[in-house]
DNA sequence: TAATATATAGATTATTTTTCTATTATTTAT
DNA sequence: ATAAATAATAGAAAAATAATCTATATATTA
């Protein structure tokens, strides 16, 4: 389905999606117009799901991230259906995962600093209803964050 | 530093960076230059650091997401720097981030079924010197996954 | 309040994307 | 193996967009 030229152009957009067709064309060896209609059929079949602007953590001051493990009191669909929703609401939350283990979700949460995580934790988290305990881990600092899968 | 309409339309950008400065123009109800100004400046200064093309896990065959804490043997300034390095080569390996608590790290790790995790684990990851134990969780389901950050 | 800096709008130019047509590969069926 | 059909590619033309420029308005500072 992907042939070696859609995967390296794939990992292109993966690094910078605003490089001009001609600049792809010249990386891939291709005319522009063929590089305009894999990137036409791979936005089409949604292999590309969107384009999106990475920011600077730092320079928006969100350098304080989370890991929270969330434990529900029961797992009645009812239960897990809330909980998934409201989570999905929480502007703070950017991932959230349903895991093995001892927990049952793991979620990335990332706001400005220590103070405005206690007030998420108390505020925003918490107050959703059924969650049975918590347990967090605090980033001491980043040593890879991309989005690029390499295929 | 970041006026209102800055945030509204790095908003926008997060979600979608490939509209036209004339749709961002229409959205926040100014020119076309005063927006293209706009973001140039975000651009210069950083808080935009790149733009990226997000692909979709399933369609690429890249469902397979596991959490993996890592333990060091020791913490010497060496044994981090290597450790660190190497992970950061390690493309299966898509975040990274040294945590507070029981182990040192936290990865995240995306591959295409638990056969590819067992080999990565076995041939990459426990092939780093160094490393006293790793725990491993995996994810059953995705309820929130997004790049955007909330100003 | 004047002077300076900053942000915006509209018009123009340069680039890029998109469409179109023709040609070349590749697949499929006979 | 070969002809027919399909898909992929290239180059040229048209349409859309980005980038630049100049002038005007708005806000900041001395």
């Amino acid at each position: 389905m992907l042939d070696q030229i859609d995967k390296e152009l794939l990992k292109l957009l993966q690094k910078d999606c605003k490089q001009t067709n001609k600049a792809l064309s010249n990386a891939l060896g291709l005319s522009v117009t063929a590089v305009y209609e894999r990137i036409r059929k791979l936005e089409n079949n949604g292999i590309i799901s969107n384009y999106v602007a990475i920011l600077d953590k730092k320079k928006v001051d969100k350098s304080f991230a989370a890991f929270c493990h969330v434990k529900l009191v029961q797992h009645s669909q009812d239960y897990v259906m809330k909980f998934e929703r409201e989570v999905r609401n929480l502007d703070e939350v950017l991932e959230c995962y349903h895991i093995s283990g001892d927990y049952d979700y793991l979620l990335k949460v990332l706001v400005e600093d220590m103070e405005a995580f206690r007030e998420f934790m108390v505020k925003k988290l918490t107050k959703i209803d059924h969650i049975g305990s918590t347990h967090s881990m605090f980033m001491i600092s980043e040593v890879k964050c991309t989005t690029a899968i390499t295929l």
